[in-house]
DNA sequence: CCCCGGCCTCAAGAACGCGTAAAAGCCGGA
DNA sequence: TCCGGCTTTTACGCGTTCTTGAGGCCGGGG
């Protein structure tokens, strides 16, 4: 399911949005203020933001800022301003399109799908990454090895994940940890060596001199196919 | 370079996106009509379309469905229409963006740079630097020399990282050490003479003669390609 | 000619990060 | 309540990397 996470302070249209997307099949998360809408961003992960610029606590723009400073979640950005300064400034912040107040909720809606079917599009590539030991498939979240499924635990499925979508490259201790078990703990690498002993004894066909879950001292892991 | 279709029958609309995107250094294709914009995208493959949708010849959701085929070109939609069904339509036929006429340059341009930046993002080809004995890979973060790869500690890729993204400028001490070692180790020049020694024996065909990473006494040090 | 600053080289101990194992804590379901 | 699976914590040995100091080289200036 598509989760959509809308910040506004103004109740009523918060709970406009949240009818209408929810009749239409989409998970809603709501936050009133920049802070608590980067923080449901964080442990939400949705899929894309409708954001207010008029927040009470921290301006627009660096709410996008913050967002983008980790992701590239779609942003939607409401605003009752309509002069082209501010949605240059909203755009080139990161933001992806800008609707301005009142709005039509058809609009909104039809910019929301197309917002989605890009990133929908972009990661739809054959979502199956092959190495010589094993097959991990993250349209359903499994993997396989030697036609038999190999059962992770949901912690160790996170950081496969993370590793499989970015096959070959250098991942950073850093991003790994903030992205499974959250930024309240990137620094507890211990947890990397531990979770990366139990996948290679899991998958690869030598634990001890793993072929595809590479770690580079120091720097993070690398996940070679 | 980035490249843009503009597709519009008026020709004083082109004109002006014309004289404004070539002055911000996009390449500008141009297209009077559906089917020759349809012809002019294939040939030329653009980096994004700006369509209009008042076309004589076909009608501007086909156009877009035309493109949508076989391309995920990002389209921003330039029309007078601006009920929102008309929006809702071009949206669901698959563009990217809906900006009605008259328009904004600014807005517009801001909005081009957003499209243009998704897919930037998302294609982001490997940022490569490459001289006659080896190359750097500065996304996966990786060395080779000689088609093998060769294996950098942290504080060494910390180095050829920050020269290999100047390349050709001179770096000063102060620089290098301030962004590998941090502000309290800015003096200590001999940990720079240690690691590029190092560097050298791992990277130049011959060390002490070095072809690309080079020594300005006094100065700073130099990433020849 | 000699001195001196800056550079290169080498080597050794300290510090760090990794892998591994095993125990302890924390649920949720039977 | 007990059990089993999962996560977090602790401990230790080991190899690698970083730091540091000493010595040699080179070129420019006195």
């Amino acid at each position: 399911m598509t989760s959509v996470l809308v910040v506004d302070d103004e109740p009523q249209i918060v709970r406009a949005l949240r009818i209408n997307l929810s009749a239409r099949g989409y998970e809603v998360m709501t936050a009133y203020d920049g802070r608590s809408a980067l923080g449901v961003a964080v442990e939400g992960k949705p899929d894309v933001v409708v954001l207010d610029l008029g927040l009470p606590d921290i301006d627009g723009v660096d709410v996008i800022a913050g967002l983008r400073g980790w992701s590239t979640i779609p942003i939607i950005v409401l605003s009752a301003r309509t002069d082209s300064s501010a949605k240059v400034e909203a755009l080139d912040a990161g933001a992806d399109d800008y609707v301005t107040k009142p709005f039509g909720m058809d609009e909104l809606l039809a910019r929301l799908r197309a917002a989605v079917r890009r990133t929908v599009a972009r990661e739809a590539g054959d979502p199956v990454v092959e190495t010589a030991s094993f097959v991990v498939d993250l349209a359903v979240k499994k993997v396989q090895r030697g036609g038999r499924e190999v059962h992770l635990t949901p912690t160790e499925w996170g950081l496969v994940e993370i590793l499989a979508r970015n096959p070959g490259r250098l991942v950073s201790q850093k991003q790994l940890l903030q992205e499974v078990w959250g930024p309240m703990h990137v620094n507890e690498s211990q947890y990397l060596r531990v979770y990366f002993a139990q996948l290679r004894r899991k998958l690869e066909d030598d634990p001890a001199r793993p072929k595809h879950l590479i770690t580079e001292p120091g720097m993070g892991y690398r996940f070679e196919l």
